[in-house]
DNA sequence: GTATTAAAATTGGTTAACCAGATTGGTTGG
DNA sequence: CCAACCAATCTGGTTAACCAATTTTAATAC
């Protein structure tokens, strides 16, 4: 048998067809939620594609909440009826790689949000750590050094400070796709970075004076260049 | 050799453990972005560790865009720096199951934001999803079954209209957790039911009217007693 | 005919062996 | 002395065989 190495797009989409595949069956069998998918086995035999194949379809419907397998026991339509099945099957297929403009417009959403929760709920411990992450950022860029990490990691201890769990959860998914862009884009200037220093501190002390509303409108100043250097992207 | 089932949570420690000791490798190898990890069967030697493991651990540190793997050549660390790194891998490993309380204030945030763009960006196409799954929620409260399926597409098809592919995702990321623990405490009312039609209707021709504020408007109304609901449940 | 029990088949999970491509080091021809 | 090449080795990816728990089936005792 050939074997070949398969890129990230072309592997996304076997598993697209499975999960079709798998739909399809759930809804040709009638199966309803707590039935019983077929094996791991008989499914990848009936699909044509290896047992990892499908191991991996059934690991991604899972973690949408889709299917439930149990150990020794088999692989279960989880607590969802069909037609929200089908709903959300049709957008997980959907799902693409996102795109710089929808990620920074998620970003700023987010740490509006947080900047503001975290004003309301920081602890002494939350206040310190930002705080060293700002220090750490002043005295880099003072240095004429990059500093992009450090301002990451501010934004990060507020995330923590909010005390929002999701959101923290949501900030480090969005991450990856964020630093790679900034790279591809060379979002961060120089320049940018005194300012930024200044902003930072104009956060940092809204949210030490549990001032909500003055943390948000702080983040949103700090986001203002990002918020205009997005929307001129081309699309 | 003992084999034994793990739990969800006992896997999830020794993936801890095993990224733990990924950081302190780096760390004390001092290994800059680009730098080569060792290779998957070397680090399972030298963790005691099955290789399955360290392929887990490996992806999900590449998942939050900490690894880079590189089929037959191997395993890199991403063009992030050190502290950057120790930073994020900090939160990775903090991060726990999201409580019912984080999962709805985070959703709310989105879905207000979602509203609003959809009133901004929505096409026919969207306009037509929506009132699909709008009149579909319609026909069954008023035949007195169960809506909740389609009340969930309804709230995908607007986030679908936002346009955002981002938000998109992290709406279907939440939606699980939401699911459960709205089975588990109940949420959803026969009561609520029928106000949702109205509420949801309300929604609809702001966004069809194009006009954003209300949109938000609307859609926090509909969320008034879930939130409410959700603030007095016992932290 | 029914209940009980034991054995056989089926399940998802795990692992060790294998694959082809990439890398590396040394060798050879110019 | 250097460049080109080749074979040995190492890499992550893949697969087939194996494991234990479960479920089903069949046989047996009552």
């Amino acid at each position: 048998m050939k074997l070949e190495i398969l890129t990230k797009s072309e592997n996304r989409e076997i598993q697209n067809t499975i999960i079709t595949k798998i739909r399809d069956l759930i809804n040709f069998k009638n199966l309803e939620p707590g039935d019983k998918l077929p094996s791991e086995r008989m499914l990848s035999e009936k699909f044509g594609v290896s047992r990892g194949n499908v191991r991996e379809a059934i690991q991604t419907l899972e973690y949408y909440g889709i299917l439930k397998t149990i150990p020794q026991s088999g692989t279960f339509v989880a607590n969802i009826g069909v037609i929200a099945m089908n709903g959300m099957i049709e957008d997980i297929l959907r799902l693409v790689d996102p795109d710089f403009k929808s990620l920074v417009e998620t970003r700023i959403l987010l740490e509006l949000k947080t900047a503001r929760l975290a004003a309301l709920r920081r602890t002494n411990v939350d206040l310190q750590s930002m705080r060293n992450a700002l220090d750490a950022y002043t005295a880099k860029v003072l240095n004429g050094e990059d500093a992009v990490q450090e301002d990451l990691l501010f934004h990060l201890a507020i995330a923590e400070a909010s005390g929002n769990s999701t959101m923290i959860r949501l900030m480090l998914i969005i991450t990856p796709g964020i630093l790679t862009n900034f790279e591809k884009y060379h979002v961060c200037d120089v320049n940018q970075a005194f300012i930024g220093i200044q902003e930072h501190e104009d956060i940092y002390k809204a949210i030490e004076s549990n001032d909500p509303k003055l943390a948000k409108e702080k983040m949103k100043v700090h986001f203002k260049m990002l918020y205009q250097y997005c929307y001129n992207i081309k699309d």
